[in-house]
DNA sequence: CTGGCGATTCTC
DNA sequence: AGAATCGCCAGA
């Protein structure tokens, strides 16, 4: 297998990405531990128009930051206090689009994911929900603004293939807040596979 | 400076 | 159903 380039990233089509990224596999290294996971849910946000996404209206701070950076960067923030949320920056350079990854599938490192998880990788919460896939993977605010073709946090291309009828889109989770864009059907799980957040 | 709240999860 | 828990942002 190999890294998915920058290039890859630097497509402005977020709605695009957000499907595409079904099927590869989100690694981590930390403490010289390795940890992979299958991305088998995503969400899109697409940017300065998009009223749930944190960067609506071009609202750029140090916590937006990473955005704004061009497409092949982490995004990591902190919600609720406690958990910690991974996306992948996409578009160019001041276009302030990407990823969420909501759910993965463990596929590399399966006894660190589960005691950090304190649960058997049968068991499918161990990596389901945005929170959870960070704590499986290590994901911290040291991740922040990492590029995603480097050592410590990195993508790859499983050549898995999905057709339009593998993927379920739903409205995304937790956005009520965000008027008529709460009901845009941008998030985007594979349905045949256990480890999604809810069906 | 201060107050309210969030792209959530776990436990009761 | 409710708590945990704190950084971020808006408003004063």
């Amino acid at each position: 297998m190999v890294k998915l380039k920058p290039e890859y990233y630097q497509n402005s089509d977020v709605i695009f990405l957000a499907q595409d990224l079904l099927g590869k596999i989100l690694f981590t290294k930390k403490n010289e531990e390795i940890t992979a996971g299958i991305i088998t849910e995503t969400e899109a946000y697409f940017g300065e128009a998009d009223k749930a996404s944190h960067a609506y209206g071009g609202l750029r701070t140090l916590r937006t930051e990473a955005m704004f950076q061009t497409g092949g960067y982490s995004y990591v923030y902190l919600c609720y206090g406690i958990h910690h949320l991974f996306n992948i920056v996409v578009s160019q350079e001041n276009d302030p689009k990407s990823v969420l990854v909501r759910a993965v599938e463990p596929y590399e490192g399966l006894s660190v994911i589960e005691s950090r998880r304190n649960r058997p990788a049968s068991d499918k919460t161990i990596s389901s929900g945005p929170g959870s896939v960070c704590k499986a993977l290590g994901i911290d605010m040291k991740f922040n603004k990492k590029p995603l073709n480097g050592e410590e946090i990195w993508i790859e291309d499983s050549g898995l293939q999905y057709s339009q009828d593998d993927i379920a889109s739903t409205p995304r989770i937790g956005v009520a807040y965000a008027g008529e864009h709460a009901l845009l059907p941008f998030r985007f799980y594979l349905k045949k596979n256990r480890y999604v957040s809810k069906k």
